[in-house]
RNA sequence: GGGCGAUUAGCUCAGUUGGUUCAGAGCACCUGCCUUACAAGCAGGGGGUCGUAGGUUCGAAUCCUACAUCGCCCACCA
């Protein structure tokens, strides 16, 4: 069999994807097996994978792929978040390219829009999924607007209302100017901005030239406002409370009130209160009894209480009052001033503070649970430290704004019978509604004719909080609840701490309203993946590489483990090509491993003894190794482990291993040692499997023929045996004469393939089983244990003992006593060291008995190698 | 403004309750090799007074106190 030199992973990748899926390997039915469950954190349906998303799922993968060989029944649910805030700008905007004004559609037809926008673009990234190698159970995928879980998210709403969480009310929200929505605190993202503090005086009424001064960033708000506002302790206003002011421009009379609110050293003292436009002069305006004068538009542009600027931008507007105000000496002066201003996640449009009617959710009640149990650890995140940020969150929760002002999404289920603000009816269906509304009315004649659902739809968190009860169908009164019950709780979920608060938190809380129980026992948060430059890789600064041409430059095995190389939980990951490339050149180094191993021929003879001993060796080292790994893979140190398999593959099976057993070239290899040899290669396959699924399962097929269903994909996890800590040590000694060995061929220009003599010295009892690897690997003719010290050769020492190279051509002795002595100079060094702790009587006093032993021990060994070393150099004199 | 976390080799990170070989790993770097699986490779090697200053201790990367720098989260100062 021909098989090339480079690993070609495009040629195998979708081979074996397919052929898994064929197999239905990925998919999953309870059944009497352990579950192993993670829901995967819903893409936006329009979105393309970015480098985020690679290392979410590269993750997510390499967990569902080990519980699977673990023996237990792997379910990784795939989906779709419809995204309600992004979509809608998304289709927008295409719309507006095509000339079509949302305004101008009805609502049918712009969800029309979204559907067909949807279907277009939903299966895009989940196919760049299967590229990564995801082995989701792709029957289950699901959509956050698919009509099970539309009816889930609405029932909700309705046993939260019924409830009592869910209320109604006209509150300051986050107002996005651009959408025209209300947006959750948690959408907003705050900035620092340059802007500018004008001063601007107010005319006292009925006072002849008396002012007052007041401080503001946004001017144009002056035509809202309906007080100015002092703190009561103030010398210098004090005598100006209860009296009334001129608003410039604007030419109302306001009062001026008093408030411990207000901060004396800030601006002037004074503030100006614009309760529709500021939550503070909010807060102030209900406790003062203030009127509140709305001046904008949803758009951001003025309204009608905007006087000669309607219609005009509040930007515009900021500038153009500036200027009049100027002119007509209201402007005292203006200073540099940088404030934070809040954006919306979303558009980045700056955020309006803004008085509106919208539906709101409870929290106080929710959070409890979700915090209690984070903090004692029933849901245990990693890292660990991001416990702090939720807890602090949790504790000072508000009240969740879940209304938007958007078409597309799960539409309030709230139903109007009459003019009135309470003149409504929430229910799951218009026929329900019809029921409460008559039932409230008293009026039968009433049809679905009469009743209006709110124009509104529910903020897309409040539809993926239900995501890992939902998709089970926990929520369908109809189902029979085996696939709830089997899959839920879920073990895993793999997040961003970006959505701890959005999505985690809320999960958390819907968990234990809805199921009485965790959602999730485990949470891993990832990190961002930064460029080299530690920006954040984002599509508009241009700086992320597309992941599928990584995919095709370097294999799906090799980005999956460039992108795991080096990214502990909760750490950013600074990412660079070359950690692929590596990946890549790992894949490509257990092709050759194989290659190796395929080339051997065959035969029946005895099997040499460094075989034997290099195979006792390395299945100690196997175990050794997955009992590291395991470990790691338990405290989801993903990457450790991932460093581990690379050492075992790469170290300890390619350098070591396999150089023990490699016959000479053109000999053939023994039966036994070869069949041993792939089944310790097929434990590596299952061991890399993980990480490397690719390439795993090609070698798995190329080793032997197998039945359709034998894959390494379904086989079974090693199982770690003791490790034998002597065969770990012995080998540590045979290891480091060959260093020794090979150091000397270096220094003395002695090719590898030159053979030499070994004569050894013994002064110290110590492992001799691994002599036959030493002298296959140093290439050693004659290999032979000797009473006296041997002229005219080159020496080492390793515990003690000597170690002598015969050579023909004069030694340089000079240089072996210069050497030695160094070595010796070391050793006194480190003996003294040693022996000031054990006269140490404080030391000695206070040390745990097993530390004292040690130095006592380093004591001896230095002590008998300084006796060595005098030895050998008095030999030289 | 409040809180949290970090600072260990050029880079990215380990370092479990202070005490064995505790100063480590991978990459990068340097030297020598196209040796017959792999130059996407092999063999060997250099490199850090563990952010700074104090303190506790027989002993500190590890515990304590300040300070410095960076990052994250939260917050209504106009």
């Amino acid at each position: 069999m021909e098989i090339p030199k480079i690993y070609e992973s495009d040629k195998t990748e979708s081979k074996w994807y397919d052929y898994w899926m064929k197999n239905g390997f990925f998919n999953s039915q309870p059944d009497e097996r352990e579950a192993y469950t993670i829901v995967i954190p819903p893409p936006n349906v329009t979105g393309v994978l970015h480098m985020g998303h690679m290392l979410n799922n590269t993750i997510q993968d390499v967990l569902v792929r080990r519980a699977r060989m673990l023996g237990k029944n792997a379910c990784w649910v795939p989906g779709t978040d419809h995204a309600s805030i992004a979509t809608e700008a998304k289709v927008v905007n295409k719309l507006k390219a095509e000339g079509i004004d949302k305004k101008n559609l009805t609502r049918d037809e712009f969800l029309e829009h979204c559907w067909e926008w949807t279907h277009k673009h939903g299966g895009i990234i989940l196919d760049q999924l299967k590229k990564l190698g995801a082995s989701c159970d792709w029957n289950r995928t699901h959509f956050t607007m698919d009509e099970g879980y539309y009816k889930a998210v609405i029932q909700v709403f309705v046993d939260l209302f019924e409830k009592g969480m869910i209320y109604r009310g006209v509150r300051m929200v986050n107002w996005d100017p651009q959408a025209h929505t209300a947006l959750s605190d948690e959408e907003v993202n705050y900035k620092e901005v340059n802007s500018k503090l004008y001063y601007v005086r107010y005319k006292i009424q009925d006072a002849e030239d008396e002012w007052v001064t007041i401080a503001t960033t946004r001017p144009e708000t002056i035509l809202g406002d309906t007080a100015i506002c002092i703190n009561p302790t103030d010398e210098r206003y004090k005598h100006l409370a209860g009296k009334n002011v001129i608003v410039p421009i604007a030419n109302r009379i306001i009062p001026i009130i008093t408030d411990e609110y207000v901060d004396p050293e800030f601006g002037t003292g004074c503030l100006k209160i614009t309760p529709a436009h500021d939550p503070n002069d909010y807060e102030i305006g209900i406790k003062h009894n203030l009127d509140s004068i709305d001046i904008f538009n949803d758009n951001g542009t003025l309204n009608e209480n905007g006087g000669e600027y309607q219609n005009k931008d509040r930007f515009d507007v900021r500038k153009k009052i500036a200027k009049d105000l100027e002119a007509q000496g209201y402007l005292i002066k203006t200073e540099d001033h940088i404030n934070k201003i809040g954006f919306s996640e979303r558009t980045d449009a700056v955020i309006e503070p803004k008085l509106s009617l919208q539906w709101f959710c409870k929290m106080e009640d929710l959070a409890k649970p979700a915090l209690d149990n984070v903090m004692n650890d029933n849901i245990a995140f990693h890292p660990p430290k991001f416990k702090n940020s939720y807890k602090h969150w949790m504790e000072n929760i508000k009240d969740w704004c879940v209304s938007r002002q958007l078409w597309w999404g799960h539409q309030i289920p709230a139903y109007f019978f009459g003019k009135g603000m309470n003149d409504y009816v929430v229910a799951n269906s218009i026929v329900e509604a019809l029921e409460k509304a008559k039932a409230i009315t008293g009026n039968a004649k009433m049809t679905v004719h009469d009743l209006k659902q709110d124009e509104d739809v529910m903020d897309t968190w409040f539809s993926s909080w239900l995501w890992p009860i939902a998709v089970f169908g926990g929520f369908d009164k109809d189902n029979d609840g085996k696939e709830i019950d089997y899959y839920y709780p879920t073990n895993d979920l793999v997040t961003a701490p970006e959505i701890m608060f959005f999505w985690v938190a809320r999960m958390i809380m819907a968990g234990y309203e809805y199921k009485g129980e965790l959602p999730f026992k485990n949470v891993y948060y990832t990190g961002i993946v930064r460029d080299k430059l530690g920006r954040k890789m984002s599509k508009s600064l241009g700086n992320s590489p597309d992941p599928l041409s990584l995919i095709e430059k370097y294999g799906a095995d090799g980005v999956r483990v460039g992108m795991l190389l080096s990214s502990p939980a909760g750490n950013d990951l600074p990412f660079d090509s070359a950690q692929c490339e590596q990946g890549r050149n790992f894949t490509n180094k257990i092709w050759n491993a194989f290659r190796l191993v395929k080339s051997w021929e065959v035969k029946d003879f005895e099997q040499p003894e460094y075989a034997k001993k290099g195979i006792e060796w390395f299945e100690n080292q196997l175990n050794a190794r997955l009992v590291e790994i395991n470990s790691s893979y338990d405290q989801f140190r993903i990457s450790e482990a991932l460093m581990s398999t690379y050492k075992l593959v790469w170290d300890d099976f390619c350098s070591w291993y396999l150089e023990i057993a490699k016959p000479a070239y053109g000999q053939p290899i023994d039966s036994t040692t070869y069949q041993k040899t792939l089944e310790l290669f097929e434990a590596l396959l299952r061991i890399i499997h993980p990480f490397t699924p690719f390439i795993a399962e090609e070698l798995w097929h190329l080793i032997k023929e197998r039945p359709d269903k034998d894959c390494v994909i379904v086989a079974k996890w090693p199982e770690a045996k003791k490790v034998d800590e002597t065969i770990t040590k012995g080998f540590e000694i045979a290891e480091e004469v060959i260093t020794n060995i090979r150091n000397i061929r270096k220094e003395k220009n002695i090719a590898n393939k030159v053979e030499i003599d070994l004569r050894i010295k013994k002064n110290q009892n110590t492992d001799t089983s691994f002599d036959a690897i030493i002298q296959k690997i140093g290439n050693i003719s004659s290999f032979e244990y000797i009473e006296n010290k041997v002229d005219n050769a080159f020496s080492f020492i390793v515990k003690s003992n000597e170690f002598f190279i015969p050579f023909s051509e004069d030694i340089d002795v000079e240089a072996e006593i210069a050497k030695l002595k160094e070595e010796l100079q070391y050793t006194k060094g480190f003996l003294k060291s040693v022996e000031g702790k054990l006269n140490n009587q404080k030391f000695m006093a206070g040390a745990p008995e097993q530390v004292v032993a040690n130095e006592k021990r380093k004591q001896e060994d230095a002590l008998n190698k300084i006796k060595v070393l005098e030895e050998k150099l008095g030999s030289y004199v």
